[in-house]
RNA sequence: GGCCCCUUCGUCUAGUGGUCCAGGACGUCAGGUUCUCAUCCUGAAGAUCGCGGGUUCGACUCCCGCAGGGGUCACCA
């Protein structure tokens, strides 16, 4: 387990839409590292852009994070030293520090309307040149009256930095350029007021997800001229979707996290899965509860490539932390997932359903199509045996005669699991038929179901009533 | 196009000069666990370590070039 001092890390996304894996899983490293090392986790809203803000984006982070357990120290609703936590209430603070920059000469008003500055840059990819502000900065730049985009002025020079993840990183002075910190709207950019943040709020490690890369020259040229140190920069491999040809994005129709809570997955296993994209222990554990992820995250293991989203490794690894849950605790996280048939029955029965098929779900959304032959007859469906491969050698008449042998049988049980299992190996005996055969017909005829638990069990749970209840219906189908 | 990052089985990965004609896991396929589904167990297929040079007695591991992929060049974050 690393050992360093108390980490302050921040997840700071905007409110444009419900969060997805990939962002989520640059907040989940920003949130081990402050849990491993004792330090704080804060979440900090970026809406410095009102156009792309969307009704609800607020709600959506909130939840998501909560759903997850990824608990922030510091931000909305916590509230913290530092407060607000939210940028569009800070507007003050940004642009007293960017009146500094001004009244400093680091700053001047940008006198180009946005065609110009169109034009401007067409003209720099007609001649295949880079297009750079600093090229046509403005001799006298106007007296800044808030209507124009102010913008920082950035000394070209070249930068390296040691990234914490992608190690030492070198980009040349075409990367740094006067860009805007002021827009014209009077909201700040993110270019400069999460620098401000980050510097005020005292964070000491910065994720950030791989296109981010080359903008950190600026961020550091920006550290430079208001005189502050930089936080250690951590950028983060991309996570790309199915196809692996593009990263996860909302626009490419990666799936809200909350979607995966709507469909019965377990945050332990979205923590364990996200995290196992673009990081590993280094042995051959495939599988970590989020304590272990706490002690065994490690920076040095991340990887610099890319991942892909594999879905069908999601579902493997929530079967996993299904079947590791006790019993009362899948009940407790599986109540809205029944379906409507089982309301009326009480918690034992369920309890006792849930048990049988813990081990058969992959998500809890499956229940129903798991589970609904427990709580209400399901039509008769006679290919359920003229189809199958044991059954369908069979007339009707012997089926019924095996069946009506069975109910005899089964009427004299007390339908505890022992009795049944011994009475329905008594009847193989009797019938001279294997498994396959008289357990098909038995299983069929009490779940007409095309799957089910093992066949005592699921007898046991049914009950007496309900199982010969069947069988007769059954049995009157075969005449 | 410039710049940056990346490149080991389909996927997630182990691997930091010899123990690797490359190990694990997911997925796939086959078999077993008294029926089905699932779990569990066993086994199989699956990567000439992107390509080409070099360094070295020896390279997946170091160096160079190339190719491919991704990212970025906004009054978006």
């Amino acid at each position: 387990m690393p050992s360093m001092k108390p980490a302050r890390t921040r997840f700071a996304p905007s409110p444009t839409g419900a969060l997805h894996c990939g962002v989520v899983r640059t907040a989940l490293y920003a949130w081990l590292l402050a849990k491993q090392s004792g330090g704080q986790f804060l979440l900090r809203i970026e809406d410095t852009d009102q156009k792309r803000e969307v009704v609800g984006g607020l709600e959506n982070i909130k939840e998501t994070l909560r759903w997850l357990g990824l608990n922030w120290d510091e931000g909305p609703d916590v509230g913290g030293p530092y407060a607000p936590y939210v940028q569009s209430e800070r507007l003050a603070i940004y642009k007293k520090y960017a009146q500094e920059l001004l009244d400093k000469g680091q700053a001047y008003a940008d006198p180009y309307s946005i065609e110009e500055l169109e034009a401007l840059r067409d003209k720099a990819k007609a001649e295949k040149r880079p297009f750079l502000f600093r090229d046509h900065r403005p001799e006298n730049p106007p007296v800044w009256d808030g209507s124009q985009p102010l913008r920082i002025k950035l000394e070209p020079k070249a930068w390296s930095w040691q990234d914490g993840v992608m190690g030492e990183v070198k980009l040349g002075p075409e990367m740094i350029d006067d860009f805007i910190i002021i827009k014209a709207d009077g909201f700040p950019t993110y270019n400069f007021c999460h620098i401000i943040d980050d510097h005020l709020m005292q964070i000491t490690h910065v994720t950030r997800s791989q296109e981010f890369i080359s903008s950190i020259p600026k961020f550091l040229a920006t550290h430079e001229v208001l005189g502050w140190e930089s936080p250690v920069n951590l950028t983060m491999p991309q996570v790309m979707d199915e196809t692996g040809r593009a990263k996860l994005s909302k626009r490419k129709g990666a799936k809200p996290v909350l979607d995966y809570r709507d469909r019965g997955f377990l945050p332990e296993a979205m923590l364990d899965f996200m995290a196992t994209i673009g990081w590993n222990d280094g042995t051959e554990q495939e599988s970590f509860t989020v304590d272990e992820l706490i002690q065994k995250f490690s920076l040095e293991r991340v990887h610099r490539s890319g991942g892909i989203f594999n879905e069908q490794r999601l579902l493997w690894l929530n079967g996993l932390h299904i079947r590791r849950l006790s019993l009362d605790d899948l009940y407790g996280r599986a109540a809205s997932f029944w379906p409507p048939e089982a309301s009326k029955h009480d918690d034992a029965y369920k309890k006792s359903v849930l048990a049988l098929v813990q081990e058969r779900l992959k998500y809890l959304a499956e229940l129903p199509a798991l589970t609904t032959f427990f709580f209400d007859d399901l039509p008769i469906n006679p290919s359920l045996w003229q189809d199958n491969k044991q059954l369908k050698k069979y007339d009707a008449a012997q089926l019924k005669v095996w069946l009506e042998q069975s109910r005899a049988s089964l009427a004299e049980s007390d339908f505890s699991t022992d009795d049944l299992t011994r009475r329905l190996n008594d009847l193989l005996e009797q019938t001279g038929q294997k498994p396959g055969v008289l357990f098909s017909l038995i299983r069929i005829a009490t779940t007409q179901a095309p799957a089910s638990p093992g066949l005592a069990e699921t007898l046991a749970v049914l009950g007496k009533d309900i199982a010969l209840r069947r069988v007769d219906a059954m049995l009157h189908q075969l005449a």
